[in-house]
RNA sequence: GCCGGGAUGGCGGAACUGGUAGACGCGCCAGACUCAAAAUCUGGUAUCCGUAAGGAUGUGGGGGUUCGAUUCCCCCUCCCGGUACCA
């Protein structure tokens, strides 16, 4: 390592060097070993795109910095990487490429896996899985199986875009405008028969356990417990005035009840059909409907219409008859498919009473005894009851219980209670997914396969036209025996791909193993920090906790939790340029492709297509996107900077959970920072590694600096372990850097500190510039290789101080910075604030009224005229 | 629509528990070195007034609590993520 240790800093020469060093001797290779403490540090393995982008290499930066910090502890650290195999782009590419999905996911996790041996990453690559190989795949298949015998798996039929002209399944992305992408035909909504787990039998302890997950993001966890929506109401059974049907809805809030003026149902729902037997309008709105989105933000933001049926119900309090509407914003899919509208109190049901004239009575008023204008919009306030009968006066919970109570007691009604949170629909009409484990015999029925005749292999050499999935038209996979003889119909679908990603960190701690996991995976997980993006709040941290727990009640795993630590990534985005084309869709011009023009303050005035010199606009900052064209190759950077400058720069640009904004030219300050630290090392050391020197006699000024170094320590590591902010402790170095390089003292003591300094500056920024700091480290003289020497720890004696600064204000505004012993009391500080000149000043002719001293901190006078 | 997050110099960001707003870096300006340029080094850089000392203003907008608010509370605007078949 030694030969590497040359004048000039050339990553090109050294990185290749070092990654070669670390292969050879397995350095990241890990087993288990009960004697020591574990971590394991994961990040959400990738989707295999062709190529890394930006976001990759930031979310594996901030595993890769904290596996090595974890490691420098003394800890077992296990860092595994694998890849998100099944999905619908490889589907696409296939069909633009004219290649088979596997070809082409196969190719691409090969570049990507080279793109990330390059940037240095402390990856144990014997671990690597990849989610559609059938050694992976073949174990969720056999869970499936064993959650059927459970009773956690159900088949139901559910709503899908069906693209009429491509005779197939849209995924929502599919679906441009109420259209298909490919065919632009309008998209209709079809129940088809599909295959769902039981997450609700979870719904109570998912959510019960976020409460002691203290080390997830409260907006993480926020976002999780709205999602499973728990909510206690009141069932309520409603009965036709004509006939004797009923219509049941759910309601949390029976204390309105007086107020509901009408009643509205799905389009789907039976007394909509009903209805539309004799009238053609209503007929009509419900063909229409067929045309709906399935994505509930489409539904939502769409214009509320509806209907009267023509029929009413009676109110099972006062047996007013309430109209029952039909409108396009009751899903058949939630609860019963119909609902009871309060307008006075529901903003969605005042608008549409005031588009329909339908009567608005209010019936909560606030406690507070204040008024609300309910001909202004709706109040969904708690209150207390009025116009309710001999209910007036009661508040929430009274009303809830009396209301309860009667309708319960006439039976009418039933305390229930409900979730959100909806089964997870895992059936897939794709091709390029795991096969769902199920046969159908003769008559339709579900038969499950059978232990020995797992994996159900995915045929692979097949491109697809784009439109069906090719499995459900080949006769040779469809057709098979049944495990009981005769000949059955296999199932064509294939799982979400949320599946494989909810089980994968298990797999990484056996991936050799002959079950679905082994006992190894109790002795790594749980994982102990989880580090992915902001986008997964939900649905695959939901699904990946779920999974799990549903593991554990099979026998697989004892822990409950997967995730004991969540880290979520923010985006990362750069600004856009683009031109108004012809058609009036904008065209996008690469970042790279454009020069910018400032003023003389550096502020962008306008910009300049580089091919053709004439001006484009300036689009907003974004994330980085194909759409947008707004990516910058990491490979280039890489190429032209080596990795530990990329590394360094994308840790240094912005606190890990907000979003970032890529800057060409601050990678270039980061590779000035490289450089620097490296020549001044390197002259250092020709210079001759100082031996051990005593720190007890130093002049003042190599005291102080030997003060900032050792703060410096306390704060990168505090940076590190505690608040996960990497762009502090990066600042925290570089500060320290500079005063290094203030100092030109070259005498024994001088040399000593600088030694001391250096050291600590390369081994802080081991864990994010690995092999820059290796070579230097062992160039500082250190025997031990960097990746096992210990974090350092701060001397406590270099931290004392005898002097601080203390900030005098005058009526809240700073007036004074002064100098006082470190230990000075209440009494000392407010003495010296108060002898100021600058606050003599301030506070002359006028009347002290209080003086407030926090110490250590600040004086501050309150005067008055 | 609903749920969650965000907004601080020309730019990325810092200020961790209510206590010096702008650390660190980029950019820009000036200077040194150079025949020159690049690279490197030194200094300056929130805005306004002032030669300076110093002063006034200032953390998306409006209000509030406090000796003191980027930080806490209320209202609003804009941007971003998710919204169950993108991953």
């Amino acid at each position: 390592m030694q030969e590497l240790l040359t004048d000039r800093y050339e990553p090109d020469k050294i990185e290749p060097v070092i990654q070669q060093h670390w292969a050879e001797n397995a350095v990241f290779k890990v087993s288990e070993d009960p004697s020591r403490e574990k971590f394991y540090c994961l990040c959400m393995f990738p989707y295999p795109s062709g190529r890394l982008h930006m976001g990759h290499v930031r979310n594996y930066t901030i595993g890769d910095v904290i596996s090595r910090y974890q490691r420098m502890l003394g800890k077992n650290v296990l860092q595994p990487m694998g890849w998100d195999a099944f999905g619908l782009p490889a589907e696409n590419a296939a069909i633009e490429n004219n290649v088979p999905p596997a070809e082409w996911t196969r190719s691409n996790i090969a570049y990507m896996r080279a793109q990330l041996e390059r940037l240095g990453f402390a990856y144990d690559w014997d671990r690597e899985l990849a989610t559609c190989e059938p050694d992976y795949y073949q174990w969720e298949q056999w869970f499936f199986t064993q959650l059927y015998e459970k009773g956690l798996v159900y088949r139901d039929t559910a709503v899908v875009n069906w693209d009429p002209v491509d005779q197939t399944v849209l995924a929502n992305e599919q679906v441009i405008d109420g259209c298909g992408w490919r065919s632009g035909a309008p998209v209709e909504r079809r129940e088809i028969p599909q295959w769902f787990l039981k997450i609700t039998a979870y719904a109570d302890e998912l959510l019960d356990e976020l409460e002691r997950m203290d080390d997830w993001p409260e907006a993480v966890k926020t976002m999780q417990r709205n999602w499973i929506g728990r909510s206690e109401g009141l069932s309520i059974r409603f009965a036709l005035t004509r006939g004797d049907g009923e219509l049941e809805v759910f309601t949390t809030r029976p204390d309105t009840l007086y107020g509901a003026t009408y009643m509205a149902v799905a389009p789907e729902h039976p007394l909509a059909a009903a209805a539309a037997q004799s009238n053609a309008e209503i007929a009509a709105f419900i063909e229409e409907s067929r045309h709906q989105s399935t994505s509930e933000a489409v539904l939502e933001k769409m214009e509320k219409r509806g209907l009267p049926l023509g029929v009413s119900v009676d109110h099972p309090l006062t047996g007013e008859p309430l109209p029952v509407w039909v409108a396009n914003f009751v899903l058949i899919g939630y609860g019963t498919g119909a609902v009871m509208s309060v307008p006075a109190h529901d903003q969605r049901d005042w608008e549409f009473a005031r588009k329909h004239d339908l009567p608005i009575r209010q019936v909560i008023t606030p406690a507070d005894g204040s008024t609300v204008d309910i001909e202004a919009g709706a109040s969904a306030d708690y209150g207390i009851l009025i116009n309710s009968g001999a209910r007036d006066g009661l508040d929430f919970k009274a009303a809830f219980d009396s209301i309860a109570g009667e309708l319960e007691a006439a039976g009418r009604a039933d305390r229930q209670v409900q979730y959100r949170l909806r089964d997870w629909l895992v059936s897939r009409q794709r091709y390029w997914g795991c096969p769902i484990p199920v046969l159908y015999d003769a008559d339709g029925n579900v038969v499950p396969e059978t232990d020995e005749r797992l994996p159900i292999t995915l045929p692979e050499d097949i491109v697809g036209e784009g439109v069906v999935s090719p499995l459900s038209t080949m006769s040779a996979f469809i057709d098979a025996p049944l495990p009981d003889g005769g000949r059955g119909r296999r199932e064509t679908d294939t799982f979400d791909t949320f599946f494989e990603s909810s089980w994968y960190f298990s797999r990484f701690c056996c991936p050799d193993a002959n079950a679905m996991v082994d006992e190894r995976v109790d002795y790594w997980m749980p994982v102990d920090i989880y580090i992915g993006g902001i986008e997964h709040a939900v649905l695959h941290l939901l699904y990946a906790r779920f999974f799990h727990k549903a593991m554990r009640d099979v026998g697989l795993v004892k822990s409950d939790e997967p995730f004991k630590r969540l880290l979520t990534q923010g985006m990362v985005c750069k600004e856009t340029y683009f031109r108004d084309g012809a058609n009036g869709r904008k065209q996008y011009f690469n970042p790279g492709e454009v020069d910018v023009e400032t003023d003389e303050k550096g502020r962008v005035t306008s910009a300049r297509l580089r091919s053709d010199g004439t001006s484009v606009d300036i689009g907003p900052v974004e994330k980085m996107s194909k759409s947008k064209n707004n990516g910058v190759d990491p490979q280039a950077l890489i190429d032209r900077y080596g990795a530990d400058t990329v590394r360094l720069y994308t840790m240094f640009a912005a606190p890990p959970d907000q979003s970032l904004e890529w800057s060409d030219s601050a990678v270039e300050g980061a590779f000035r920072f490289l450089k620097s630290l490296w020549r001044m090392t390197s002259e250092h050391i020709a210079g001759g590694v100082p031996g051990p020197a005593s720190m007890t006699a130093l002049s003042p000024e190599l005291k102080t600096l030997r003060r900032h170094i050792h703060e410096t320590i306390v704060k990168v590591s505090d940076d590190i372990s505690r608040r996960y902010k990497f762009n502090t402790a990066i600042a925290a170095v570089m500060e320290m850097v500079n005063h290094l390089g203030r100092m030109r003292g070259e005498d024994d003591a001088s040399r000593a500190v600088r030694q001391e300094g250096l050291s600590a500056a390369v081994q802080l920024l081991g864990p994010i510039v690995p092999h820059f700091s290796a070579v230097l480290w062992t160039g500082l003289g250190h025997a031990e290789e960097l990746t096992d020497s210990p974090w350092p720890q701060a001397d406590e004696n270099a931290l004392e101080r005898e002097e601080m600064d203390l900030v005098v204000q005058v009526n809240g505004r700073k007036r004074a910075l002064i100098q006082v012993a470190a230990n000075a009391d209440k009494a000392a500080c407010e003495a010296a604030a108060m002898i100021d000149e600058n606050v003599l000043r301030f506070t002359a002719g006028k009347t002290i009224r209080k003086i407030v001293v926090v110490p250590g901190k600040l004086v501050n006078v309150v005067v008055a005229d």
